[in-house]
DNA sequence: TCTTTTATAGTCGTGATGACTATTAAAGGG
DNA sequence: CCCTTTAATAGTCATCACGACTATAAAAGA
């Protein structure tokens, strides 16, 4: 921070994108937006806009929360910086620099598209592809550090609603790691995690199911998982 | 990112700040440099400086690292970013948005001082408080992550010189923690990780101790650690 | 009523790990 | 030159977490 003097330098613009994630239909959904103008016009983006003047990243990505996903209150849902993409030929235009975020969102409300961007779309995880700038690489950083966070935080709830069944946490995770759990395994491991989830006491259950109701439970107070969920190693030894 | 042309965009001012750590007798120690002019003249503050228009904020970080710790080749050493703090009224001059970095030298070479900052010293973690602008909080969650990391990772090899003893890696996890661990667990637990570490063929042995020697190792192609090796908990439950 | 479906309960064996004890190989002091 | 100190290395043992199962319960639909 020394040489303010010394070193002239260069102004950048500075922009957040946001990766938010939702899951709808067992199948991991990202919200995309068109772009109306060049460069990439007509290809599909991660939502996202410039910071303004009097606001940091973090308040700037959740006002773009909430002006994308047209939903009147943000405040409560999960947004995290990832990091931040500054090479210097990411945006053909001009020095652009920006902060990328992931959200995590449990309902899927139809996106309706904000005062920025009006073609909002959630698209399937797998079929975005071929975004502007360099938000495929973004995007995959998204879903690794995500799916990574599952194994030893109690983020899962955040994909849930209010109140869920552990077979909608269990779907959480198989839908984010591509992978199927074992049931009662998951069962175990869920309510051996203190404040992980929390019964909800009136005997509740799901309506709609076929097979036998399904307990409610609400997120607990925990964060994190100790000891971790780990996913399922494919190839390899251990545990 | 739609939109250029309807809000108007502030320029900003793009520095990385550096958390540079190493292990010193047996005590983590970070690398500050003192600031010259105002603000916060005569404080300390974490290495760092402009973005320059030609390269990226990692290229930044790494070309600082070099001007601070004065070493000639650090493309080997580990980089890593962290988080970007983008707060306001970070910086009262103008509006400044900082990329943090956290660096891992094995060695410490007393720092010499680069071209931008002559005054760099290594100071032990604890006592680097009170720094400028808000790098107590950066250098706090640098780590905070390191240490998280520790975990999960090989990254314990960064800390080390090229060949080292298990009881200079235990010394690594011990200094990062705060927490003694128990060495024949360790031992047990790093070498029954495939690629954590490998022994150096040689049957080559540490001098200077006073007990039996040990054998050296190198560090292994490994970069993960599954399972992972969790600190003890001071509290709580679980394994 | 019988089958299907899904949630929940429990069992069993293995591997990882915390807490130890024992042994080996060096330095240093008397 | 022995004997103590120091540190590395080699075990042991019990507990716990977890993967892989099987069994039971409670609903919907045929």
């Amino acid at each position: 921070m020394d040489g303010y003097d010394k070193y002239a330098f260069e102004p950048f613009a500075v922009t957040v994108d946001l990766a938010v994630f939702t899951v709808r239909e067992g199948a991991l959904h990202v919200l995309l937006v068109e772009r109306g103008q060049e460069p990439y016009a007509g290809q599909w983006a991660l939502p996202g806009g410039f910071v303004r003047p009097d606001e940091s990243a973090e308040s700037a990505a959740r006002r773009e929360l909430g002006e994308e996903t047209g939903l009147t209150d943000v405040s409560g849902l999960h947004l995290e910086q990832l990091r931040t993409y500054s090479e210097p030929d990411r945006d053909p235009r001009m020095r652009v620099v920006s902060v990328a975020f992931a959200a995590l969102l449990p309902d899927a409300p139809e996106a309706h598209g904000g005062s920025d961007a009006a073609r909002a779309r959630w698209t399937p995880y797998g079929d975005a592809r071929a975004l502007a700038f360099d938000h495929d690489r973004i995007l995959a950083d998204a879903r690794d550090r995500i799916g990574a966070k599952l194994e030893y935080t109690c983020l899962a709830t955040a994909f849930c609603p209010p109140e869920f069944t552990l077979g909608e946490l269990q779907q959480v995770y198989e839908t984010v790691w591509g992978t199927a759990l074992d049931r009662p395994n998951f069962r175990r491991k869920v309510l051996a995690t203190p404040g992980f989830v929390e019964a909800v006491p009136g005997a509740a259950r799901l309506t709609g199911g076929r097979g036998k109701p399904a307990a409610l439970y609400r997120a607990g107070t925990a964060t994190t998982l100790h000891p971790p969920l780990l996913r399922p190693t494919p190839e390899g030894r251990h545990a």
